[in-house]
RNA sequence: GGGCCAUUAGCGCAGGCAGGUAGCGCAGCAGGCUUUUAACCUGAAGGUCGUGGGUUCGAUUCCCACAUGGCCCGCCA
């Protein structure tokens, strides 16, 4: 028990990367931009960046890149790029490719989705550098790399064989052989066909390789095999690009990076990031980066892949909920376990966000070191600014959940007062301006009609059920059915008419005087249980049986709606 | 062919590497707040931890199989 030492996950890396006593450092992650980039990128980024804070505070020079491969050709667009764009386009480099949408202005395909991806990064509090791959092939510090690849092709090529033939079974490996006797490791746009790689019909991709390295002339000669064309290049034209896993280690290199989380893809074992760890060992003379593999979000029980059309982008999930709950998600979770993003639990996330805020600021008493030790590591990480000094109070979701859904009867003035009144009870400084109150109330919302929309897809009433145990989602009808007043008592009915004259003798109306009111109505002037009187004023007013604690409730409606709505009826 | 992850209460998930009375949130149940809840508080209940073996005094935890569900692994990225 004495010697249980707690450590984090993410902890074990953070000693594995001081080991090399560096005075700065360097994180990254990469994205090809082939479309929406789906919210699953977030995670290596989210940790690099849990990194980045990690190092800084240690004082230390941290560099945080996320390079968009933007060099990569397209080998295949998703369902929503027109058909004959897609034929256009196929095997270009995506940095030049167009703007596949109309009057969007934007310089390239790469642009247009790596900016999308970009512009989320201050909601997120991701602080990082971006590097378009295809302007680096541009710099002559990576065209060397080009060159020091192409002087070390049979050591490369060795290496690869090495890792991936064991993970081959036979009539691939006797295609691996085959394909490698040929193989340099790098390509050319063609001059003429501006292609980097064709995809042959039988759906097999063929690159522009590079067929002969002249070392004197620093120049290649490529084969197009989608035109055809033959050529010559300087290695120095800017149109070369090492393939992938060479690509890996030479970036690394450049970059001295310090450690770079990989998708599962890659952490197979003879996968990328097998061979580029002892390629960049042997070629290129780095020691490469520490690992660190992580499994891929899924969305519910889907994963989310561009190619079905399952998509949930950071711009997306920006609309609907926090970016602490998101980044607490990916920082509490062990990297190699799935993490399955559920919207509708997002109250669960709230909940535990708010415990693990309450321990870190002593409110709350942990039940044990460990878990104290976890959310007191954790918490900071997942902050989007500086953690401030005193817990930051929050407009409780429940109220939120609320407020979003009497928006039709209440005005936004009006929830805004009723939500900071909620706040400063507990502190002066955690008031929100009405601006932020309105986007959280607006995200809140837009929330709220996903999991509506959510609800509609499911065809299992059992699960339908469940979320509705979880959140309470109500519409307040606009106008009240008349046949309501069947439904109605006459002693109900007396006590609604003797509430509306309350109302009218009264210009200012406290909560706890509107509450007693209808007790004393209830007891006293018509000596029905009080029951009866909640039940036809919820009925009147939210068209269900049941509600919100009605004294503040009522305080909160505008009395000319209020008599209104009661003379609808009466 | 090789590998990864998951399987724990109605639902969503922790715990497991360091074996020894099974946890959290929500829902549900029973009460309380002279006074309704879409507030709150209290209490009780709820699980043979996917199956079968093994190691051990003892396994939900470690090891080995198996099942179910999901994913990754040539070139390309």
């Amino acid at each position: 028990m004495i010697n249980k030492v707690f450590t984090h996950w993410l902890e074990e890396t953070v000693e594995e990367i001081s080991k090399r006593k560096l005075t700065e450092f360097t994180f990254s992650t990469g994205k090809t931009p082939s479309g929406h980039v789906h919210i699953g990128i977030l995670r290596e980024i989210i940790i690099c960046d849990a990194l980045r804070i990690i190092f800084e505070k240690k004082g230390s020079k941290v560099s945080s890149y996320l390079f968009i491969d933007d060099f990569d050709a397209a080998k295949r667009f998703p369902d929503y790029i027109d058909t004959d764009y897609q034929e256009n386009y196929l095997g270009k480099p995506f940095a030049l490719i167009p703007c596949p949408f109309e009057d969007c202005g934007c310089e390239s395909y790469a642009r247009h989705f790596g900016n999308e991806l970009i512009s989320t990064f201050e909601y997120f509090g991701i602080k990082n550098e971006i590097i378009w791959t295809y302007d680096l092939y541009q710099k002559r510090e990576m065209q060397e790399k080009i060159r020091v690849a192409l002087e070390n092709t049979d050591k490369i090529k060795e290496i690869l064989k090495k890792y991936i033939l064991p993970t081959l079974d036979g009539e691939r490996k006797r295609l691996f052989i085959e394909m490698q006797k040929s193989s340099i490791p790098a390509m050319v746009i063609c001059d003429q066909c501006n292609k980097i790689q064709y995809k042959a019909t039988d759906g097999t991709i063929q690159p522009n390789r590079v067929i002969k390295y002249l070392k004197k002339e620093r120049e290649v000669i490529y084969k197009c095999p989608g035109c055809g064309y033959k050529g010559k290049k300087s290695i120095y034209s800017g149109k070369l690009k090492l393939n992938w896993r060479v690509d890996w280690p030479a970036k690394w290199t450049l970059f001295n990076t310090t450690c770079e989380p990989a998708g599962k893809d890659h952490s197979v074992k003879g996968g990328a990031y097998d061979t580029g760890i002892e390629i960049c060992q042997e070629v290129y003379g780095y020691e490469g980066p520490i690992t660190l593999p992580y499994e891929w979000v899924r969305l519910a029980n889907q994963d989310m892949k561009t190619s079905k059309g399952i998509v949930f982008t950071p711009k997306k999930y920006m609309d609907l909920a926090d970016p602490e709950l998101y980044r607490m998600l990916i920082l509490r979770t062990n990297p190699m376990k799935h993490i399955s993003l559920r919207m509708e639990e997002i109250p669960q996330y709230y909940d535990y966000y708010e415990k693990m805020e309450n321990l870190f600021y002593g409110i709350e008493k942990a039940e044990s070191k460990e878990e104290f030790d976890f959310f007191n590591y954790l918490y900071p990480l997942t902050k989007i600014n500086n953690v401030p000094i005193h817990k930051p109070c929050k407009i409780p979701l429940k109220l939120l959940i609320f407020f979003s859904q009497v928006q039709n009867i209440l005005s936004l003035n009006k929830l805004y007062e009723k939500a900071i009144s909620s706040m400063r009870t507990l502190n002066d400084e955690c008031l929100i301006s009405f601006e932020e109150f309105k986007a959280i109330l607006k995200r809140t919302e837009n929330w709220l009609n996903e999991i509506k929309l959510y609800m509609d897809s499911l065809n299992d009433q059992k699960a339908i059920r469940n979320i509705l145990n979880k959140i309470e989602i109500f519409t307040i009808p606009e106008t009240i059915d008349k046949k309501l007043k069947n439904n109605l008592s006459n002693d109900q009915i007396n006590g609604l008419k003797k509430f509306r004259d309350y109302l009218a003798d009264n210009d200012y109306l406290d909560a706890d005087s509107i509450q007693n009111k209808i007790f004393t109505i209830a007891k006293k002037d018509l000596e029905i249980p009080p029951k009866k009187m909640f039940e036809a004023l919820y009925l009147i007013l939210l068209g269900s049986k049941s509600g919100p604690r009605l004294g503040p409730f009522i305080q909160m409606l505008e009395k000319s709606w209020l008599t209104e709505r009661l003379n609808q009826l009466l």
